[in-house]
DNA sequence: CGCTAATCGAGACGGTACGTCTTGTCTTTTG
DNA sequence: CAAAAGACAAGACGTACCGTCTCGATTAGCG
């Protein structure tokens, strides 16, 4: 039987063609369009094999952006969590900036309508919010941050600018966008009270 | 020919059961599954009758969307920016938790992937963020906001927080949510300066 | 719902693109490499439109059979039993010969395999075989034939042979194949008794 | 390389068990349902070891089958053609009754689209109708036989209405089946000239 | 009596076709 | 003449096998 298909003879060779042309494909085309057909045809793979390793598109991909985070996407602590947020915040825009965002948007999508993919796309997500977090509550111990923030809240404070912007209003955005959220968010939208809208320089 | 239908001909009745049909089944099954064979069918109409009328299903649903945001939410203006964004922003927060929040769902999925779609919702959705830009220019004149602020970003900074919380990490929210996201974005995420965080009760 | 399609409606010229493609092809390629895919693409049809019509390539195939039959394979009465079945059983070695013997040889090795195809190709034999015992039956009560003899065992001593020597051993027959069998079989094959072998003339 | 197998180092075991494992699953799926995956699995073998050995699956039962042919179905000689035929023909019928009637009909399947496997089952054929015209070119220099009559062709009348009534027409056949053929090809169809139908008794 | 070569069970691989499903267009019939 | 009904062409879906290939693990002789 190979229901449970043996991971110790898997052909690492197909496995990055999968991903490569997976990628490739939804950011010249769009997440909707790539099939699991032209993925196959692309990757010079049977579509056996994409199916054998993977339940759907939204796997292939999702593991396709899980390396592209792991090797860009973490938290500094430099001490300043104004300047770890601003440096982490900004590498996360720049990458919507990319064709790498058309395959997150594409994910974030079949998480949508999709019940399996959305829990992996959920629990990916949340990896990216528990880091944050973690950061968030260094910052509230050293009294960089009010102590009765609720971090899950504060996340979605810092990161809900930046997805409204891009994934709903799809508007451009300036380079400096998440410093003047930062600004923003940190020394509040009230008037008067912290001086200037980018006071910690 | 009948290329530009003529809409004195219209059926009302096929309209309404149209709608309702889409609304219905979208709420029950989700957007994905709702077909444009199921709309028909429910509503008891020919499939060409909505391809007549409406270029996709994206736009069925649209039109139902924005019925019911005329009807209720609007911005109110009463001197307190803060209590009226509250009320507003609850309102929206309260129609995500209902059913009509999967319709809604529906329609911002198929803008990332429907072009034509695309269009129409971010017409839509800027719509509410140029409603939301108008009170917050009266608060801007009025000195309770910061005269800096810029306002799309301000409106990110009061969306984007709740879209991400429901949308993406689709968590449920307590109640209260949206009171203690302008709490903090009002005031700020830097301790000490403006008192507790919720000081305006 | 459509379970069950309104022959009323149907494309005529579908029907008739469908039967003609599958036939070729088979002649072509053969019955074994003649895919629904390919009688579809050749056909300018979706391939919905044949699984909608037909339960599987074979019925396609056995409906173009049965025109030929209808239009070329009917007994005669002319009162000589020999002489009717000879021109009967020449016409269907005839039709052996040509490309629709491919055709049926096809038809003939999925009622083999496919139970649902075995019935309906069976049933197109049994057909066959009952417009020539009642050929038969007329021989017998007119005397030209024994008394005793069982009909369905006739039958098949007739038309054994032709399937014997064409289906089986494939082999190249003579013009006057079917001539001589029948001198055979009526004159019986121990030596002596009736003279040559063909004293029919 | 090991483009030539050795022979000598066979495993006999697997040999057999696959043999087996065919004509098993072949008698209860059918010939068309019998996979080489399934056969390998039955036969807790590989699915190579049976490429190495064989070209399809149609070469594994034909192996088989030569083996039961070579065990049962030779021709006697008692100097009665007659008696030989029917207890030559009787023996056939009866191992179409089996199961193993159902291998040779998938082989003959093989044999209509699978041109390589039709060379070897049309060798095996023409053995059995070698025989057979070894038996009746005895008959015939012995006067029991029409001197006249083709060989090839006298074999198809004895032979074509069994696989008529079994392989086309798929009907039960009454035991005596054969007896009855052979008298009436022998006394022939006419009326009138050797008394009964069955008069040798 | 260990070395080495080939067969073995196992099953992943690149492919092809399956029969089903949905899309958006086209056609026929009914009110 | 619009609307209902639904057949149509197109093509992706996920599955089943095909015949080839690559793995260790035996299992033979041959040296």
């Amino acid at each position: 039987m190979s229901r449970q298909p043996d991971p110790s003879r898997r052909s690492e060779q197909s496995r990055q063609a999968i991903l490569a042309a997976a990628a490739d494909l939804c950011m010249e085309i769009g997440y909707a369009a790539t099939t699991v057909e032209a993925i196959a045809a692309r990757a010079g793979v049977g579509k056996q094999t994409i199916y054998r390793w993977w339940p759907s598109k939204a796997a292939v991909l999702l593991e396709y952006m899980r390396r592209i985070r792991d090797a860009r996407l973490g938290f500094a602590d430099t001490g300043d969590v104004r300047a770890d947020l601003l440096a982490q915040t900004t590498a996360v825009q720049t990458l919507f900036g990319t064709n790498l965002g058309a395959v997150w948007r594409g994910l974030l999508i079949a998480a949508q309508s999709d019940d399996v993919a959305a829990g992996d796309v959920r629990a990916f997500l949340e990896v990216a919010v528990t880091e944050a977090k973690a950061r968030l509550a260094k910052a509230q111990q050293a009294g960089e941050l009010r102590a009765d923030a609720d971090l899950d809240m504060t996340v979605e404070i810092i990161f809900g600018p930046l997805y409204h912007a891009w994934l709903l209003r799809a508007r451009p955005l300036p380079e400096a966008y998440m410093k003047d959220v930062l600004d923003l968010v940190f020394d509040g939208l009230k008037p008067g009270e912290g001086g200037t809208a980018a006071p910690q320089g």
